[in-house]
DNA sequence: GCCTCAAGATACAGCGCTGTAAACTTGTAT
DNA sequence: ATACAAGTTTACAGCGCTGTATCTTGAGGC
């Protein structure tokens, strides 16, 4: 049972190729009556065009590849959701490539050693370095996303952190909670996000004129909830006062809370517990988590806008977009109305 | 910047496209001095094979699509997760195809309206049924995950789900319960899976001497866990006396937890709740879940084999296999010791 | 010294499609 | 009637690669 191809109805019609193709593209300058008899024939024979030869000639591939250090983190899986959603829409279908945040895998996804497989590439990079980046990166249109290395030559999306990390610190604050720790720092491996998020996380105690105190930086063996729970109860256990932890992420958070449990700590009248990414896990765990909440269809719209830009044919400096982000209040934080204003970051700017 | 083609690297190199492309496949029966200067060649000017030139020669993809109901619901992205590394095993790409349970979007997996873009479809189906997958599913290789329509023409795996929820219902048992409910009934939309498990659920009390009564079976508005939640408040209100829930999937059991929580029932003790599909939302919940575990490592190898062997030329009948299923004991069920037996489901059986 | 054979290298066709340009067919204005 | 524009259809090359058949070369056997 041989694949119908295009010769197969042209010579069913009676037309040629380039017509049957015509009327597979809805060309509009086909006669009524031939389209008929094409389309008659395209069904009779059960015709469907091969992609891959329409790819050869027209050198587009139809497909993004979008690169992730975990599939099936929730983040990641919401993110790529998104993303694959925005795809469609632009009629574009994603291939998803899991790095586990290895630079190996890393490296690959950039010397990209098979062309022609993609049009373009969305990266979310953990290893590698800025430098590595602009080096090992072809032509193949790339934009990143992240707090990681953003070379000054590649596209880049991501929320302001130091701003969300400072708003979630102030947001505490205006609960009239003082001892506010920070919650992620692995040690021996700071993580971009880590920094920008912990750097924010200072910037707000000082505008509010706080010292931050050293001591409430919170660092975790590895980046389980588990080993973010053991780092709160050694630090309850020691005896540090704190009403407030701003986390790293919901995954520390989800660790945070259980170790506030086992220490008889109520969240969040003992504790104010407040997560990042807004992820399915904030909405499981008890407390439920407020979270700070990058906008990630606005991350995937306005990736795809400056991918899709480059695919077709921009060539420019990397640019760099920041999108909102908002804060979801759960039940980890108290209810009572914060007294300040919470900016949402800059909106995200769609280039004319 | 064009593009660099074979025929660049045959030219520098001074011997012809072939031989690049024999080095570039490793063919052995070249002369090494001829290697190392077609290498050369290749290094100098960044040669990277347009693997979609290749493809249309050599009719093979090298991709897999992978067509679920939703990226981001745990048991999906863990899944994919399996999928994915054990495709890149096998040296396949996967292409994720959301169908958010859709019946248009099932038909398009199976319509497969472009060629040539895969070798071979992964499908976990909701909405369609038998007749229309065997009706329309074209000569793309297929195999049919989960506990939805399952043509006797299509290779399929799932496990056990009668099985596991019997011995979902023995465990608790064993435990001592005996007020078990179930809960996962969607009013007026009972998918394949809740069906089976339900049937799982009766058996499971009537081998052990019980009468199922009608009044345990629960059933909820919607597949949300707020849903399942307010199912569970319900039933309670109502004064129906449960000591144990089998719960559909996970999320509902987040749901039933957060009722007995409300309730002021202790779970495990007053109440003990088990999840399905050991998804990370069991590991967030409080207390943490007890969750009948497919294996979906197996689920991931075994659709693989069954679809490399379809791609690699077999052709039959559907073949049906079992993997196994576990029970993840966490904190929602009692620590004490079952005494019967956990089966644990047929092992998965590979073909020779 | 001649023949055979395997390894090494190549020429060439063609995978299935689309872009280009050219050919043909009307309809309309002159 | 004639020219010309607009609408319709086609021939043909070629995207970049690999499979097949073929050719070349040098070693080994008699």
């Amino acid at each position: 049972m041989k694949r119908v191809r295009l010769v197969d109805v042209a010579e069913v019609a009676g037309v040629s190729t380039k017509t049957v193709s015509n009327v597979v593209h809805d060309y509009p300058h086909v006669a009524p009556e031939l389209r008929r008899r094409v389309q008659a024939a395209i069904d009779k024979l059960g015709y469907r065009p091969n992609l891959t030869a329409r790819r050869l000639v027209t050198g587009k591939t139809g497909m993004i590849a979008l690169a992730i250090p975990e599939i099936d983190h929730p983040y990641f899986s919401e993110l790529s959701r998104q993303i694959a959603e925005e795809a469609a829409r632009r009629n574009y279908r994603v291939i998803i490539e899991q790095t586990l945040g290895k630079l190996e895998a890393e490296h690959a996804v950039l010397e990209d050693r098979e062309a022609g497989l993609v049009d373009g590439i969305i990266f979310h990079p953990v290893s590698i370095g800025a430098l590595s980046i602009a080096k090992l990166h072809h032509d193949t249109p790339l934009v990143l996303l992240g707090e990681g290395a953003m070379p000054a030559t590649s596209d880049h999306v991501m929320i302001d952190n130091v701003a969300a990390a400072a708003e979630a610190v102030q947001f505490l604050l205006g609960q009239g909670r003082r001892r506010i720790a920070f919650l992620g720092v692995v040690e021996d491996d700071v993580t971009f996000s880590t920094d920008k998020r912990l750097l924010g996380y200072q910037q707000g105690l000082i505008e509010a004129g706080l010292d931050p105190d050293p001591g409430l930086v919170l660092s975790v063996q590895d980046f389980s909830s588990e080993a973010s729970g053991e780092a709160v109860r050694a630090a309850l256990e020691r005896g540090v006062s704190i009403d407030g932890i701003v986390c790293r992420d919901d995954k520390f958070a989800a660790g945070a809370l259980r170790a506030c449990a086992a220490a008889g700590i109520s969240v969040p009248d003992g504790i104010a517990v407040l997560g990042w990414d807004d992820t399915a896990i904030g909405k499981y765990t008890t407390p439920s988590l407020t979270s700070v909440a990058p906008d990630k269809s606005a991350l995937a719209s306005t990736a795809l806008e400056l991918l899709t830009e480059r695919i077709d044919g921009f060539r420019g400096v990397g640019r760099h977009r920041i999108v909102p982000h908002g804060l979801t209040i759960r039940q980890s934080t108290p209810s009572v109305p914060s007294e300040l204003p919470m900016p949402q970051g800059e909106p995200a700017v769609p280039s004319a």
